[in-house]
DNA sequence: ACCTGAACACCGTTCAAGT
DNA sequence: ACCTGAACACCGTTCAAGT
């Protein structure tokens, strides 16, 4: 299974305000294609990707796009895998492990945050079945960290996906309350979040109105890194009589 | 926030196997629309789902829906919400947390096992915005249990989102692995997903390699089960100081 | 008030015709 | 070989007309 080479670093890092920029007939290449949904996803969320607008945006007609991509599914594939590439690109110089995952999480979540529409493609990805393209190696980025982390061999599994789980879904979730703002503030939409929460009936919703206040003033990063650090603890704690070193 | 009162407990124990069974003319009600959707979304998927087969189980024109349900949308929340409803209604007799949680999370893995395609729904609608409708339920529903683990209440809300996202994410991923089995039994499917892992290249993916073994060969309700006590065992440790107790 | 079903404004995808 | 863009078979949703 190889993932497309022909993608350049900067693959990820189109930030066109407005869409239509390009006139230039550069050839009509995938990576260009997989560039321009990208962009347009970023602007206009998955309901905005159709072809007819991929393809003004690259000046052409819908019909050409199929001569580079199957369709619109294998297009949400290619750039999915293409935010996620460039998030597992670690600097990589041979930290410890519990750092290692705490580099892939945040640099999962920040791509989350830039991309909000990847999250619900990786939930897809995932549920489609057991694991394809970026979410296999999203488990496999995280799982060979776990190996080295003392936690015993018929544990590695579990432990992996609850990991993967938890950092996708936070992850989305983060990318989903930033987006809900149109404009305002963070403060300003965790405050409505939390109001919204209290106001339930209490009988109801105890727990939802006991963690209101605390959802009210946090930092996501923060927040987000605390609960990888809890999972983490009921590897350590799982794994208990070799915690920490590494196992084999 | 109240949760349409006028669904039945059998709402999600619509069992057709065709789908074009009644014709008769009973009133078209909410109730109604919505178990001949789950019936649809059994058999079809969500892409089977369009307003002219569900009017035509019905026996009527798709304007008709329209008058109970304001869209698509509404639709697949409240197909969600009713099976959703269905798995948290527990037997209720004050079990212990652990135990309560342990039937919570098995009841939603049978619901989703069931209905595969509320997975998804659930992704999207937790991607959607912090949470709304049947995952908020599910969000308190934990979160209650969670209270009396002994975790501190700074911890409250991320212990019980890393859970829920355990949770949904291998029932999800459970029920789209005995989806695609398309009719084999279950050994055969874990078999063949085995084989993919342990073709792929040893230098890329030695993780999902040395996972795969342990793949072939379980039991999927054990394994879920497991991964909450994983969690559980998180919680535990990080709640260390009053480990068991009912906290308050 | 509720239902009907043709009609509207889309969509993904295909394919003859061009270069 | 690659591109074009009209055309095809859908889709969710609306709305005049019926009861």
């Amino acid at each position: 299974m190889t993932f497309h080479p022909s993608l350049e670093p900067r693959s990820n890092s189109v930030k066109m305000t407005a869409v239509a920029t390009r006139k230039r007939t550069d050839a009509l290449t995938r990576a260009r294609i997989v560039d321009a949904a990208i962009a347009v996803l970023d602007a206009d969320e998955e309901a905005g990707l159709t072809f007819r607008a991929l393809s003004q945006a690259l000046a052409t007609g819908p019909g050409a796009i199929y001569h580079h991509v199957s369709g619109k599914g294998e297009l949400l594939d290619a750039a999915t895998e293409a935010v996620v590439t460039a998030a597992l690109d670690l600097p990589g110089g041979g930290a410890a492990p519990r750092e290692e995952v705490h580099a892939l999480a945040l640099g999962l979540f920040d791509a989350i945050d830039d991309h909000p529409w990847v999250a619900a493609q990786l939930a897809a990805q995932l549920a489609r079945t057991s694991a394809h393209g970026a979410s296999l190696r999203i488990l496999e980025a995280l799982g060979r960290r776990v190996m080295t982390l003392g936690v015993p061999r018929e544990h590695w599994f579990t432990t992996t996906t609850a990991l993967l789980y938890y950092v996708l879904g936070a992850a989305g979730q983060n990318a989903a309350a930033r987006e809900s703002s149109g404009g305002d503030d963070r403060a300003a939409v965790l405050a409505r979040e939390a109001d919204a929460w209290e106001s339930l009936p209490a009988e109801d919703f105890p727990f939802l109105r006991a963690v209101a206040a605390q959802m009210r003033d946090h930092d996501d990063r923060e927040q987000f890194t605390a609960g990888v650090d809890l999972v983490l603890a009921g590897i350590a704690a799982s794994g208990a009589r070799v915690s920490g070193g590494s196992a084999r």
